[in-house]
DNA sequence: GATGAATGAGTGTTCATTCAT
DNA sequence: CATGAATGAACACTCATTCAT
């Protein structure tokens, strides 16, 4: 008796997760308001009762994972920048990853189109941030690059591993292994 | 009096690379055919007469790309799946992301509208191959995953260290050496 | 204690009075129910619960407009059609122009959005009533328009001094003074 | 055989005359691009390529008015500012209101809706300018509104004598007299 | 008295594409 | 080789209006 419409949920949830599920498939261009409202069986007026634009939807999604791209560097600007500081930063990375997985999909597929909004610079930033504290200060360009190589196995492995057997909680472990051993080994040259 | 046009080169060339200009620019979706040709300095169905549609503008760029990737293919598959033949194969990857690197970094960034064009979905296809010809055939997930991991490092490197200080031949040149790292590392332990 | 919200006036009122500042500044077209409501800080929804139709809300506001001239026709068709009536015409004319002079403002700029509304109609006919009162009805085309032309001045020029100097008083005060000298002197050529 | 299409004249003429026929019958605002289009019986489309925007439309019907009367402002400026200047002023003013007479209906009834565009603003700064021009710059207010109501009898007689019986020739005919009158008298008492 | 959610019909505008010349 | 003129389909977005609560 709570609720007269048990399923409905919030609608603008559910804009939300049909648009990322359009956007998904047929990308962002491609993918009109008029496919999402039909979808979700609305009118296209009905979107803009929840939404101001189309960029808006867009930005809407994307809160999320800034927060929780932001949240992480700050952790790690907080933290000594210690190898463990940085094996602990890889793992927080790869959880992230994993939760906002279809996110991080649709941001690395539509680079193109969210350029020019607000939050495709941002994780551009973001990325820079947290390359930066992934290496050594001191590092020449290859020792920086080992590192840094290390977070390119987390992050771009989700995406280029797709198609590769295994259960996706198995392939990131293991990508999260590699890179971890990899932070290693290029900490024991540095050190060495 | 050999040419009437000294400076024209070939429309079609120009055409091409203007696209590409702009295609990098604001991406694949956002470039109307208006603005190619105003660019040009020529009407939009001046355009038609090089080119059936659109879409064959973008394939007739990654035309040339991947007839380099498939020569990169055909090589490797013809030669023994040794460590050095896997270390050249990186080399010579190399050379074909710098050569071709304006048009990977418009591959990369339009991936989703691509997407269901032809050359997107080769291009995935052939990455799969790469991918397959640098791991040992007999390796586990894990041991995979170090060796893709140097190709990660070639290919996505050069997209993500745009702003890394240092030219791009000196970048390019120490992904290589790390890449060149990785795989020897994980042949040793394969072979240890 | 004998009103609870002691500044808020009639809501019904704030409306009317917000619709006709937004209607001066872009024009009763170009002003949507949404920036009538938005400034009044309240829903469109609200605005529907005291007007019917956004016509509705610019028939009230003429309503009044409508009354006093039609009071002003009504009170010149009851006096003998001599020369002071026609001077008093015009003074108690300049009154109600004066009173309403920025919903005549809003009744002038915007007829083409109010010609097929009821009011613009009526408007149009009772500036014909008030020209056949300010002629003598034997004069001759030029006789009418010497005539007419008092009412112009009165009418007009109240929008169309709107930057010269002096104060809106003195102007119309003026206006009003040269209105009469062109109604006697229309007279003189009549009767002389 | 000179003509392919006899009857077509210029498109870009037809879609102009169109526009205002629309214009004046509905208003600006309220005529879409749809009803022109249909009218015409082309596509919206087609008149994009003629005009870049439904603004544009109304900026290359009015271009022609402002020049007249640019024309007019700049030839009576070269002229001593005598009566006799002012009479001839009225008189050409006259011809270019007869000429453009349905033009400046237009941008009389509508002129909410092109209060912001460019010639909104323009014609009111060249009534300013016509309005300098009438009057003697040492006349005081009263004098000053004296000249200047000619001109208001000449300009809104216009619009607001057409349901008077008589032919427009006529009328404009009249009315000219009657300002010349008015200007004659004004000039009597300012050097009597 | 007023709101939150939604609708249906429209708007101006842009696009890739075509074709006679 | 290339253009001028046009099209059909779509798009993002806005508006006045409604209605259950």
């Amino acid at each position: 008796m709570a609720k007269t419409q048990t399923r409905r949920k919030d609608t603008s949830q559910r804009i939300q997760d049909t648009a990322l599920e359009l956007f998904l498939e047929h990308g962002y261009e491609k993918t009109s308001l008029r496919e999402i409202a039909e979808r979700l069986d609305v009118t296209k007026a009905a979107l803009y009762y929840h939404f101001k634009t189309k960029e808006d939807i867009v930005l809407s999604l994307l809160d999320r994972l800034g927060t929780s791209f932001d949240e992480l560097i700050a952790w790690a600007e907080g933290e000594p920048p210690t190898l463990e500081t940085r094996r602990e930063l890889l793992r927080r990375l790869n959880e992230v990853l994993a939760d906002g997985a279809s996110l991080f999909r649709f941001l690395q597929e539509n680079q193109a189109a969210l350029r020019d909004m607000r939050p495709g610079e941002d994780f551009k930033e973001r990325m820079k941030s947290l390359g930066g504290l992934m290496a050594d200060p001191e590092a020449d360009m290859v020792g920086c690059i080992r590192s840094v190589s290390a977070l390119f196995t987390v992050y771009f492995g989700g995406f280029a591993l797709t198609d590769m057997e295994g259960t996706m909680e198995e392939k990131r472990a293991a990508l999260l292994q590699v890179a971890d051993e990899m932070l290693t080994a290029a900490h024991a040259r540095e050190t060495g």
